[in-house]
DNA sequence: CTGTTAGCGCCTTCAC
DNA sequence: GTGAAGGCGCTAACAG
């Protein structure tokens, strides 16, 4: 069995008590048995039981960080944001897949009491489940979605905007005939870029039709697949407006494979600015977040509502156009 | 106060014990019962406390997957292989980071008990803590590291052969002068590329010049300055072969501002094959791990070693050599 | 099927 | 400065 406080008490020839204080440098016990005690515990080769002392303050001192997928493309930026201001603040930062849904780890961790606050960003938990785990006490932070509850806390960035700002910018270069690519039909984010996208077109008098939008999931494959469909048709747009990077990347390479260029034959424009994007020929123009601040941001609330101050229900922050190389000048 | 389960077995008019039994589907409970309790938990907004259980059974269901950083560009391919096998066997996983090194949250999960086995790959783990936190029923796999107790285990890639497939490419294209840019000399796998590269010189007959070795970090930063410093000495070898992708990334832009071509000029190779290899112009020539099968075989050994089976101690994949273009033909 | 009871390992008053 | 004792929330014998 491994070896308990109380093991090493015995061995330090002290009581419990004694051996926790001197374990835990509460200046309360004399430099002589500190030591003693010490000495038992190494001999012992103690290891606190974590839960144990959790379970007795009340308090974990870490935070979760909940993810779709914890090998995805995930926003390596928004998780540093995250990581630097939980350490600021000297607490411990986890992080949950919510691979599986409602037997997930992730619902474990956030149902169970099993840390003092979460963040999350992942398309799979359902508002019920963070509904059932919001209490008193436990802040919650979606970057993903609208949710009204006492308890949880919103930051969002404003796709409308940045769907208008991508959609402006290609009527900008000429282009009238313009398709939307559009992500899961659950997703939030992907709703509001497609409103920004119909704000534009209405602002420029352009007639929405719907030939132009097609279905995808945000993965490079169903990007892929709705461009082949597109080109299927024969009547192409004269540019598209894919909902993130990553479909935007699998269009790409439908084009290339169909010897169509972007961005002489067809202009198009991702979102999100994921590193690829860069790198790709043509380089994507595309729609960059302020991934690090949100993530900053988001555990910063939690901190907030943690020490009980006061803080806003709901943070929007902006976007910005990055221009590279697939769109027609 | 959060309710726990004794006000639930309260409002429920029935025994704590009752309670648990019914809220764990334990079947020993009449359907009366069971659907009295499941309501007063509902009207109280009854969560229970993960750790207290977990304290009682003294088995925590999950396994810490331990990275140097969370939001770095490590391997997603690997923690798919993890994060499957783990969900397999109906275990959670957790992912912490190790920034901060003796403090950080991983040092926390590995030490505390808080959770039953451990997968590594961390190099700012040292060896040390890992040696502390070894012990009977609590497997620790190492994935970046060669170490010697009884508790761990590790798995690695044959990165001397690796090294060695790389040089030998590099040599059988035709080039003699062959620079080694390293990463940083505590890590065990640029040690293990080194040796590869050494056998390979000497296998043909090439005496190792240590003007062509010179040092990085393992950052694209470190293989951009390391890749300048070569070009500012005049003499270029005729190839280089990059510990990491990341540092030839690197290398490629300090070529790409200096006007010399690859692999025109000169030709380089990487190691990993990361995503972004393939994508960059020219695509990067690498040599590829089996990052799933790793990570897959890690957690294979944990719940070998939770369910008492033997395992072996030590296991080694093996690597592919990836031709793009990067490398003059 | 249900209730009583005794801890899991640790912290923390409270006396001494 | 040190020790005894109670309890954090939950589970699992053990009786009934």
């Amino acid at each position: 069995m491994a070896p308990t406080i109380k093991d090493v008490a015995k061995l330090a020839g002290v009581a419990v008590s004694t051996a926790s204080y001197a374990l835990n440098n509460v200046n309360k016990v004399s430099p002589a048995t500190m030591k003693k005690v010490q000495e038992a515990a190494r001999e012992l080769n103690y290891l606190k039981n974590g839960f144990a002392s959790d379970l007795k303050r009340t308090k974990t001192n870490t935070i979760a960080l909940i993810l779709s997928d914890l090998s995805g493309p995930f926003y390596s930026e928004l998780i540093k944001g995250v990581q630097e201001v939980t350490m600021t603040n000297g607490y411990d930062l986890i992080a949950c897949s919510s691979v599986g849904g409602a037997q997930s780890t992730a619902v474990k961790f956030l149902k169970e009491k099993r840390v003092d606050g979460a963040i999350i960003l992942a398309h799979n938990i359902t508002d019920d489940i963070i509904l059932e785990s919001a209490r008193e006490g436990f802040p919650i932070v979606v970057l993903d979605r609208k949710i009204e509850n006492e308890f949880v806390y919103q930051v969002e960035v404003d796709n409308i905007h940045g769907g208008y700002l991508a959609t402006e910018y290609l009527i900008n270069k000429g282009h009238r005939e313009i398709a939307f690519v559009s992500g899961p039909f659950n997703s939030y984010d992907n709703e509001m870029r497609y409103i920004g996208y119909m704000d534009a077109l209405k602002e420029h008098n352009i007639t929405y039709q719907s030939k132009w939008k097609v279905f995808g999931d945000f993965t490079r494959e169903s990007g892929y697949r709705a461009t082949k469909m597109l080109i299927a048709q024969r009547e192409l747009p004269q540019a598209i407006f894919y909902a993130n990077d990553e479909m935007a990347l699998g269009g790409l390479q439908a084009f290339k494979e169909n010897k169509i260029s972007v961005p002489d034959d067809i202009s198009i424009i991702g979102y999100d600015d994921i590193q690829l994007s860069e790198y790709v020929t043509p380089s994507l123009t595309t729609i960059r977040q302020p991934k690090y601040e949100a993530g900053a941001l988001a555990v910063h609330v939690v901190f907030q509502v943690l020490s009980k101050e006061k803080v806003e229900k709901s943070f929007k922050l902006s976007t910005e156009l990055i221009e590279r190389n697939s769109v027609k000048y």
